[in-house]
DNA sequence: ATAGTTGATTTCTGTACTTTAATCAACTGT
DNA sequence: ACAGTTGATTAAAGTACAGAAATCAACTAT
């Protein structure tokens, strides 16, 4: 009086869950379960990078056009503990392709050097320039014709806070 | 004969796991295990946005003057199944402020609507204008004075790709 | 006294196990 | 014959439980 019984393709298929691979419980803080679901369920945020180029057609850019699958945070991000975001304001740095209200990308753990875009604090305002070292000297230098270098000496209060790695441009 | 026994204080404390707050197993797929662990260990990349202005000193950018933190995934990309992003060629569009070699993220699940920079396949190359509509005329309108407006007919094969959100500039 | 040892206690952590879900095939009634 | 029912089977999902870790206080030896 059996049913059923021991039979290849019987019980639940494969690949039936939500999804549709193995998965395994993982103790996570929980504070950070929802942001974590959210994470999963938008596959890690890793989305298509394409080149410029593009097979003709148009059902979607060709596939093999697709450099890789990147996450805008692990991309842009190398140092979490030592970066923060600044939003911009002036136009100082508008050659530099900084425009008023861009979100700036700061991290703090790389060396202010020569040539790099920095963030400084000057007289309790934060500002945006590129450093510049000539002959011992430290100069703030803007990168629009109507505004002034400011060279770094002991008087004026200069901080420097860290180095803009990115912009981040609404158009 | 007994030692310790029971009593206020004893055991092991409280908060002292590696997150420091309770922790519930979830279930996750095998394959994003690694990077929600990485997720994790960043606190979700829930990073400071800070306005322009900080108080005096420098220990640190005044904490009243964090607007709050963002996830840079969840500020810029509002549709991740419809968002990609590609790498801008050229420098038709230097006005808007998209510079050789940016990343653009891409919306394919918004209206490309009169005004707004759009991604579109021209002759197989993929490029960036402004979509203008005029008297029922669509054209792709650069922003650089060295380059010529296209209009879009039955004749051209262009299509439009999707709307670009935000422009992602390395310094 | 004082330092080290040991049992009791509490929390943390990972995974084993139970419950639920989905599918197949034999069985049953019309 | 055909549709519905039921047991067997396998996979998925959530949780309970056992072991590890950390701390306290009584005990012990010096």
């Amino acid at each position: 009086m059996s049913h059923g019984g021991a039979r290849k393709g019987a019980g639940r298929p494969k690949g039936q869950g939500q999804y549709g691979e193995p998965t395994k419980p993982i103790r996570l803080p929980e504070s950070l379960i929802k942001s974590v679901l959210k994470f999963v369920k938008n596959k890690g945020y890793q989305l298509p990078l394409y080149g410029s180029k593009i097979s003709a057609g148009h059902p979607s850019p060709a596939e093999d056009d697709i450099d890789r699958h990147i996450d805008l945070n692990e991309h842009l991000i190398k140092h979490p503990t030592a970066t923060f975001f600044v939003r911009a304001s002036g136009n100082s740095m508008i050659n530099a392709g900084i425009h008023e209200n861009d979100i700036l990308i700061v991290d703090r753990s790389l060396q202010p050097q020569h040539g790099k875009v920095v963030i400084a604090a000057v007289d309790g305002q934060l500002t945006v320039k590129r450093l510049h070292k000539e002959n011992d000297k430290l100069f703030l230098m803007p990168e629009n014709p109507d505004y002034s270098p400011l060279e770094i000496t002991e008087e004026n209060e200069v901080y420097i806070w860290g180095v803009v790695t990115n912009v981040i441009h609404s158009v």
